[in-house]
DNA sequence: CAGCTTATTGAGCAAGCGATAAATAAAAAT
DNA sequence: ATTTTTATTTATCGCTTGCTCAATAAGCTG
């Protein structure tokens, strides 16, 4: 069988690390020097945020300065190592974007179940679909850092656990109090996430032209899922129930 | 709102990239020297896959050396710069393991849909969720290299538009031919694509635990999917033919 | 203006990086 | 056994890297 056009013989690599999506001008460029302490802090951690999504932690502290229109020992001026930096990156990008409300809307029960999962979903997409929080994100789980560890048993917990003991509500199956949500059934609810993630993968991560608004395709996703969803828990919930 | 133990608070790093599944020792230990030109180049290119995938691209050739029991020097004998050894990396994985037979799997139709997507799924499965394969494929992805953006136009040509006209034909929708596919149709595919992706990257580059066989959280994934799938889709090509 | 504080810079070190060239030694050829 | 070939190593170059420290100059206080 010949090979059509579209295979993948002959890969070169290319040397274009994917830009950020705005061209914001490098933060500075007649930069006002001497800027008071707080404010020269805050800007080299936004700088450092954009330049570390787009080239990784081994990005060059000399390079970082460069965009911040600072000179490379200033940056040690304000944080004592390399990894100090990054250390703050991640508090700045991770914690501070954590909604504890997410997990309220998911348990209100006043809602229908898929306008609760639409209204987490979207929210949560408009908060972590993003240039640097994906990239970040993944740079630092290729890393082996712990933080996505952590974050993602975060998800886990406060989310998909809830979600599976609220579908088990909705379809009328057992109270997760009598039988516990099972490893399959969470997997369910895995798919669902990284089906939503996946979306910021390809855009973010591998640069493909994905539609603008996530919004109708995270909805379209919630409800194929949802529709689905009865025959498949049903069927499994009663597995778990006849051990 | 106190916070409980499992936040995300007092981030810190852990110097600990993830080892690779299966410990296979070094490669050599009391390394034979002087192999045969074919031998000790075919060496080298599994230990770069190895070590690649491990640390990256910018994993450093004197450690790849060490690894693979020989001196840095030589590793420019059979490879003329570090580019050309990551270059033939990327042959070896990812054109070699595309098989050209998951094509007609999809189309044929003397299987039902679903055994159909499921024997694709499972065998594409196992091809590419695997430690190698998906953390030089994120690597390679950050790095703005282009083999992902021609990967992933191949997976959506080659795969996922022919499961949507599959999609149409099963569910007694108009023909492709008649009634192109649309991009919220396509990107249901997709969002079938990452939930199954995800897997990988949670357990490969997360490091999460994840259930050891993935074929019938494949097989689920496909349920759901199609369970929920004809009445969204119904309503698409309702909306499309309509304009 | 003088004097003090401190944000910022210029110069540079030690270690690590990809890559090179000549020397060595193991296998093959004669 | 001697020569030829070549897989492998030793030593090193030029450059980059994270990081340091003394010198500079901008701003505040009197």
């Amino acid at each position: 069988m010949p090979r059509s056009k579209d295979d993948l013989s002959g890969l070169r690599r290319k040397a274009a690390p994917m830009p950020p999506p705005e061209g914001m001008p490098p933060c500075e460029p007649g930069a006002a020097r001497r800027l008071p302490k707080d404010e020269r802090e805050k800007r080299i951690i936004e700088g450092a945020i954009q330049f570390f999504a787009e080239r990784g932690f081994e990005g060059q502290t000399r390079e970082l300065a460069k965009r911040l229109g600072i000179t490379q020992p200033l940056l040690y001026r304000y944080f004592p190592t390399k990894d100090d930096l990054i250390d703050r990156v991640y508090q700045d990008l991770y914690v501070k974007r954590w909604q504890p409300v997410w997990e309220e809307w998911i348990l209100d029960r006043s809602q229908p179940i898929d306008r609760r999962m639409k209204r987490f979903y979207k929210d949560y997409a408009a908060s972590i679909l993003t240039y640097e929080w994906m990239r970040i994100f993944l740079y630092s789980g290729l890393a082996g850092f712990d933080i996505n560890n952590r974050y993602l048993t975060l998800i886990r917990d406060r989310v998909l656990v809830k979600l599976c003991g609220e579908w088990r509500h909705e379809f009328g199956l057992p109270d997760p109090t009598a039988l516990p949500i099972g490893e399959a059934e969470l997997e369910l609810a895995w798919a669902l996430h990284g089906a939503i993630i996946y979306l910021g993968i390809r855009h973010f991560i591998y640069g493909l032209k994905v539609p603008r608004n996530f919004d109708p395709l995270i909805e379209a996703d919630i409800d194929v899922f949802l529709a689905g969803l009865p025959g498949k828990l049903a069927a499994l919930t009663r597995e778990m129930a006849a051990e």
